[in-house]
DNA sequence: CAGTAAGCGAGACGGTACGTCGGGTCTTACC
DNA sequence: GGTAAGACCCGACGTACCGTCTCGCTTACTG
């Protein structure tokens, strides 16, 4: 009877990729009407998968808190030295653009609707400095919640750099890293 | 024109005060008319004084950069070390609060408006990061381009520890001294 | 077409009574799932049925012009006096209850879509009313049409009062019938 | 401040006059967005002055049921002897054209808001009949409310012939006057 | 008795009207 | 003369219904 759950999923991945692309050329200020018209569905049927703008909305911020989690997943974060380990994430998260930028803008609108962000995303990086500082590698006079901000900030501020053009994913991550673990190592 | 125009800068001036309060309350949402209703003037005098949303919010924007060039100018970037230049922006910038963080986020969207925040925020910064790397103190593998955003980045990464009531101005703006200047000082 | 055409015709039939029943209850705002519910059968097949709303409404119509032809036919109008003609024609009309209000409000809409109503209502009608003025039973000074129209008119009249309960249909039948025929009969 | 409550119920006049004329020409089906248009107004001011459509249709319900009454009213039916009277209320209604059809059509549904169409339209004409039936003249078989159905009734038949431009309003209200007291009148 | 073609219920879909709301423009009566 | 109140137009939002379509399932006819 119903529309078999994968292909209902694989429609409404579909939506919010269109959705994504027509957000991002038009801004904010595009309408249902356009979404629906660039996703080649009616408005009626874009309703049908999400109740209203915001959910719309929150299923591409969810996306892209997957795509992000998976990312961090993969870098295997724990199971190497701190240095290693910071490299990995900040390549990680610098590979997805500006997904990452736009997730911890509103992370305190979405992070209720999506426990993923914090428990596949800030948990690990979290994880990460406390083990630095645990085995003496990160300052310890810093709490590794103001690290993990601070790391956040500067892959945030690297990225307006990538954003211009100006430098590559591996340069910018270059960077970051460089400059996190000299500010931020011990010795 | 009755009014002078002394007095109606005053007025205009009162009325962003009270939708900067109203706006950070009532987030993105909030209506005109509730903005109006905030500052106790009718919707129509709020249109008189911004002629659009986009305007009020602009000017609301063009306060804050007033605010933030007036602390940086006060700092004297130019005429001490670079590491208690470091220091001072860091001081100046995290004691506006959020209003920087505001601004470089849509600083695309404004900086064609307001040529102050180029002219007198991200000119004196950049030009004490180049300083930085011509005298040798700063590390000369990294533009002071991205240099300037890293910078930036740290401090907004930062103050989202400090939005958190997590820890103080001064505190927050040693954290934010003390890496970039361990990350980005030459040996 | 497996289904035999009677048996289509039979569950048209069906579909047609349970519709007039909903529509009669809900009004004119009953949706079509609501009478689809009603009928026990789902959206789809209605619509297999008849084509669209018009359509389903327009053959309850024509179905009411069967009930009612059917009824005027049996009356042997043309082998009575005037007299006695009136009078069964006003019960035969009266026993068919509302249908016959509801075909004449619209009549203009339906009379196009269904030749029977004139042919098998409105024109045995006008011929009693014809031979009545021929053979001098009825006032020549208004035209048969006219006597139509009044008698209608009458018939209408009196079924708001059945409608309300008032009356029973030989009560109602006969007061038509008194009143026209005192009316415009001669003398 | 307000909008003079004179000028807004002039408005509202202008917009139930043309949106008369909108749904007799293109029948039930125009859109609300058709009406404004036709009103030169914006949908939006329309459902300003009328909450939804139910209630624009009702207001020019109330429009007819006041013209109605007015003629009514100024038919002085409590001072002239049953026949003059039955006269004057045939060419009052039927000079109305087919507001009253159109009213008593649905009044089950305007009388519960209209309490005027009670009050103003049929209680005069139920009175009528009750004097007439009391002072003798009107027969006492009837009902009173069987006689203003029928009466009804005839008026609503002899519109129909009105409406297709058979005969003129005088004659129309000569036809009802006739029929109806010869039909009802005692001797 | 098994295969098959029909009619069926369920429901997704595009489209359109409804009723609501906010933005921006304008007029009108006050102070 | 500037201000507050608010009427107005426009366009987007979210909802409901219509008419179309496609799916599996059932049922009843056929080989």
């Amino acid at each position: 009877m119903t529309k078999s759950d994968g292909a209902r999923l694989r429609t409404a991945a579909a939506i919010i990729d269109s959705a994504a692309t027509t957000l991002a050329e038009r801004g904010e200020a595009a309408s249902m009407d356009d979404i629906a018209a660039a996703a080649g569905i009616g408005r009626a049927t874009l309703y049908r998968y999400f109740p209203n703008r915001e959910e719309l909305l929150s299923a591409m911020a969810a996306a892209s808190v997957r795509e992000l989690a998976a990312r961090i997943e993969e870098a295997g974060l724990a199971s190497v030295p701190i240095d290693e380990g910071v490299a990995r994430l900040a390549r990680a998260i610098i590979g997805t653009g500006n997904k990452f930028v736009a997730l911890s803008a509103d992370s305190a609108k979405y992070s209720a609707t999506y426990p993923d962000f914090d428990a596949r995303v800030t948990e690990p990086m979290r994880a990460l400095f406390h083990r630095g500082i645990a085995n003496g590698s990160l300052r310890a006079d810093l709490p590794a919640d103001v690290q993990l901000d601070l790391f956040s900030g500067l892959i945030k501020g690297a990225l307006d750099s990538t954003a211009s053009g100006r430098r590559g994913v591996e340069e910018t991550a270059a960077a970051v890293t460089s400059v996190f673990l000299r500010g931020a190592r011990t010795t």
